[in-house]
DNA sequence: TTAATTAATGTTGTCGACAATTTAGACCTA
DNA sequence: TAGGTCTAAATTGTCGACAACATTAATTAA
């Protein structure tokens, strides 16, 4: 007599999953660089798979914007050139700006309660080594305002769309020194307009932070 | 009436190519219906190819939001409740507002004169027969200043990505009496803050028209 | 009868092989 | 040498078959 104790309902894990996952790993992380080309046989050794797995991946990669196709030809990691990553962010200014004002609307009092012990964490990670935050904190922060806005359109364009290609080039770029704090004190106004229910100020403070990001950016490529 | 909203290509065209533009043109149209689900076998017989063609083709559905996976189970016709359509429409009302203030900003004289015509044959239409202009017309005002945006992300991320399942509603939905006309006035409205390259007002203006839409679909659902 | 278990059926996931296409290099030509 | 043509190699696209899984029907136990 075993199981029906455990998990009622979980996501069937395929072959396909796994591997999509550890190729978006290797993308995102820089492991495998962009402008590089996907091999599907190469792929296929690599990861011991058939190629119909490879393809199914490449395919979902493709989705994240993570990846072009040309047919015949193959699969290339995506290269944004500077001009297209000033765009992408313009996109998140506009996504994340409305976000950030649903997310005012619609959280819960125990979600903003979390955020705020998010924002502890990071205070005191900044202290002690001021690498950690700008890696995984600074993109945990803005998936939980996101997830917060409870538009699932919006969630689902933003956390398996362009996401991705957001954290793939924050690793690549990383961020500068006297940033770091700075976004820092930017994300806890944020929280307090959240908090306050101030929707239009929620906005307007998002906005403008990814635009400081955006500049950031714009400086280290010019 | 068929629009033609692929550019011109000179890519090689694929068996799954032209079966995803197949497929997404039978639900877009309503020919196979929301909700309904998408058998591999079944389609694969009905357009004389492989099951790996059409799978293909389904990752492609998926991409567009038009198609939902689980695996193990199979592919069905997105259907959006009625709170689902609004979210949609106010990511559309983000995100093409965007586009309008940038298309008053980059959009070349010459785009804009086509864009005037492109109005005074959609004037002729809505006196002859006003059917037409809702379900085409439309749809071909918003791409047009989509593409005027010249932010290539932004172009992608409504044209092969959230557009087709808008455009699937309107044929279902379709637009009342009253709305075309006001909705004409509203386009024309927004080409003249274009061509004034006031760029505040245009996207003002587009959020508000994509607002009215909102509003109009709402009163239909309730 | 009802609930749970098992068997049967159909669907999706994965595989290896072949076909179509692109790409690289050898070869020729002016 | 520069340019083009053709052949050969490698890559992607497509196919049919089998394996894994989900769903339904049949069976059994309480």
């Amino acid at each position: 007599m075993t199981l029906n104790y455990t998990k009622p309902i979980e996501q069937a894990i395929t072959s396909s999953d796994k591997t999509f996952l550890s190729i978006r790993y290797a993308i995102v992380e820089g492991d495998i660089a962009s402008g590089s080309k996907l091999s599907e046989t190469e792929l296929s050794t690599k990861y011991g798979v058939s190629r119909a797995v490879i393809r199914e991946a490449i395919n979902r990669l493709e989705t994240c914007h993570l990846v072009e196709r040309k047919a015949n030809v193959g699969a290339r990691v995506v290269s944004l050139t500077p001009d297209g990553l000033i765009e992408l962010y313009q996109i998140r200014e506009s996504l994340e700006g409305m976000a950030a004002r649903l997310a005012a609307k619609n959280m819960t009092s125990e979600e903003i309660a979390e955020l705020n012990q998010l924002l502890d964490i990071h205070a005191e990670k900044v202290k002690q080594e001021g690498s950690y935050y700008q890696e995984a904190g600074d993109v945990d922060f803005h998936y939980r305002i996101i997830l917060g806005c409870k538009n699932k359109q919006l969630i689902s364009l933003l956390v398996d769309g362009i996401y991705h290609l957001v954290r793939m080039y924050r690793v690549q770029l990383g961020m500068s020194g006297p940033r770091i704090t700075t976004a820092f004190d930017e994300h806890k106004a944020i929280v307090s307009a959240i908090q306050n229910k101030d929707e239009e100020l929620a906005e307007m403070l998002m906005r403008r932070h990814i635009m400081y990001s955006k500049n950031n950016i714009a400086n280290k490529l010019a």
